[in-house]
DNA sequence: CTGCAACCTGACCATATGGTCAGAAATGGA
DNA sequence: TCCATTTCTGACCATATGGTCAGGTTGCAG
């Protein structure tokens, strides 16, 4: 009862994860209300009653999922550095934004779901997330004023690099079904993107 | 008996309409299975059984939904004229799916949700969706060769035109959110996606 | 080795949900 | 008006699902 937040013993680090881990794969193919706690607990190689053990209630599953998520989410933005050069630094946000998406497409397909369903278990953090883009926004737009990026609405700019990155994820399915087989789509989109952003904010 | 196809009478027409018109309304908010039948009759002002006086069941509301909505969905990429001017030909596809996206929020949700899942209901429609992009990126291809359009990876650009105008109805919350009041996301979009694509296109 | 705390389970419960059905009510043509 | 057809409903059913619980099993400190 000392120590709070941290599992303990070795047999609940392990179990926790797994449990996050069977979770994540769930409800990001099946969304909140989609997802059971049976499929969860097969995928997890646990009882559902072991898994009732662990956490309160498929809510509180969910709830620690998307605890973080957004804080991941929003860390390739977080990086974008005032110093730097406007095209580079927009560029490498890009960039690590669309790895993101490559390396956790689990992830950016459980935040869609939320957000599709009207993000009812993100209201909250929505704020932050505003307060967020409009600090970064103000930094674009201060490279515009200083004439080193071509005139864009910051706003809009950063929704396209959520939007053209995030579709990789989310959209898998039909990415793959319209490129047909032999293609790497992220490799491809790395490219496209590179020369979009490129053209789109060469002065 | 003779007839097939269309609701014969005034009342099955009127009701009809009432059901697929709530069920878009619920499966677009809530997804296939969050989706409950008490929900999709109480937005129609019927009652359960009522519904399934209409509707063989749940799958068959749901899938009368989905079954025109890919036709209507490309519907904008079909006007795509290889005889027109390349950058007014795909600025104006762009503006027509954006047109979409601000028209019919629900069924762009309808369809971002199907895709999200894997598409199990729609895998067997995905080929079709394949032959018309491959044909329109083919003539994308032909402007390029002809030196009437700047070089870009044609399904890619059609990837970038969904994933741009489509966020903007899947994600509204997270854009109104994030916007905060006083904006109207489709005209700024409007404005941000014409600067966007004129840039991109540009030779 | 022992005993206590941590871990786990089968059996069970309440509710939600998709769907059925016998028959009542409305509709409309003759 | 009459009655066959269409439309609609309350009551009901089977199953799925989130969650509980009494008690069994395992891990580990002393």
């Amino acid at each position: 009862m000392s120590d709070n937040n941290p599992a303990r013993t070795r047999i609940q680090r392990r179990n926790r994860k797994a449990i996050l881990e069977a979770a994540l794969e769930v409800f990001s193919a099946q969304g909140f209300r989609g997802a059971t706690l049976d499929q969860i607990a097969a995928e997890a190689g646990l009882s559902k009653p072991n898994l009732l053990y662990y956490f309160a209630s498929k809510e509180a599953i969910h709830a620690e999922l998307l605890d973080g998520l957004l804080d991941t989410w929003l860390a390739p933005l977080r990086e974008l550095n005032p110093d730097g050069t406007p095209q580079d630094e927009i560029l490498g946000y890009v960039r690590r934004k669309l790895e993101m998406s490559r390396a956790m497409p689990r992830e950016s397909r459980l935040f869609a779901n939320e957000m599709l369903q009207g993000a009812p278990r993100l209201t909250e953090v929505l704020p932050k997330l505003k307060a967020l883009v409009d600090e970064k926004a103000e930094i674009i737009r201060d490279w515009t004023r200083a004439g080193k990026l071509a005139p864009v609405d910051p706003h809009h700019l950063i929704f396209a690099i959520w939007a053209l990155t995030q579709h990789y994820a989310d959209f898998e399915v039909q990415v793959t079904a319209v490129l047909g087989p032999g293609h790497d789509p992220y490799d491809e989109a790395g490219a496209f993107l590179d020369m979009l952003f490129t053209r789109l904010l060469r002065i």
